[in-house]
DNA sequence: CGGTTTTGACCGGCGC
DNA sequence: GCGCCGGTCAAAACCG
């Protein structure tokens, strides 16, 4: 069951990864599976080596009782629009955590979640104007196991 | 020299 | 109201 399948290669530096420089992300989830919006479905039930897991994020939970718009609720003027978050986990088999996308990114912080003996890293984009935020995290069922989670879309074609 | 990385501290949100 | 957790930023250090 163990084999470096799809993507990367650990310590080469040739990971074909960056070979698909045209890749999209969609394509990815369409050659796997979905999980539900439950990634401790997929952390418990995980059979194959890497899986996929796209979460819409609603983000209307604002309590009715507070209004962040203000009592006016009526700042529409100056607010920019609400761009889509595209947010999807990626689970895969490896033996490092910086798995090369074709992107350049930037660890902009590392954090130690209480649920999981192992940090967890959060990576940016390195272009300017680049919102998507990558973060990588050691699965804690299996450690042989590395969590990306990449949010948001990218501004250019690539890593150019 | 530039760019990146690293750790700590800080902040905000949410829960109770 | 306070505590907890997660997330982000910052400065410095380090590398190529």
């Amino acid at each position: 069951m163990s084999d470096s399948t799809n993507f990367q290669s650990p310590d080469s530096p040739d990971m074909d990864f960056n070979n698909k420089s045209g890749f999209e992300f969609s394509e990815l989830l369409e050659i796997d599976e979905w999980i539900g919006d439950d990634p401790a479905s997929m952390v418990h039930g995980a059979p194959a080596n890497s899986y996929f897991y796209q979460s819409n994020e609603a983000d209307d939970s604002i309590g009715s009782s507070s209004n962040p718009e203000g009592p006016s609720g009526h700042a529409e003027g100056g607010k920019e629009k609400k761009e889509v978050k595209e947010k999807f986990a990626f689970k895969t088999e490896s033996a490092v955590e910086i798995l090369d996308d074709g992107f350049k990114w930037r660890k902009y912080g590392k954090k130690m979640v209480k649920n999981s003996p192992n940090p967890r890293n959060y990576y940016r984009c390195s272009v300017e104007g680049c919102p998507v935020k990558k973060r990588v995290e050691r699965d804690r069922d299996d450690p042989r196991y590395v969590i990306t989670t990449y949010e948001g879309i990218h501004n250019h074609q690539g890593p150019f």
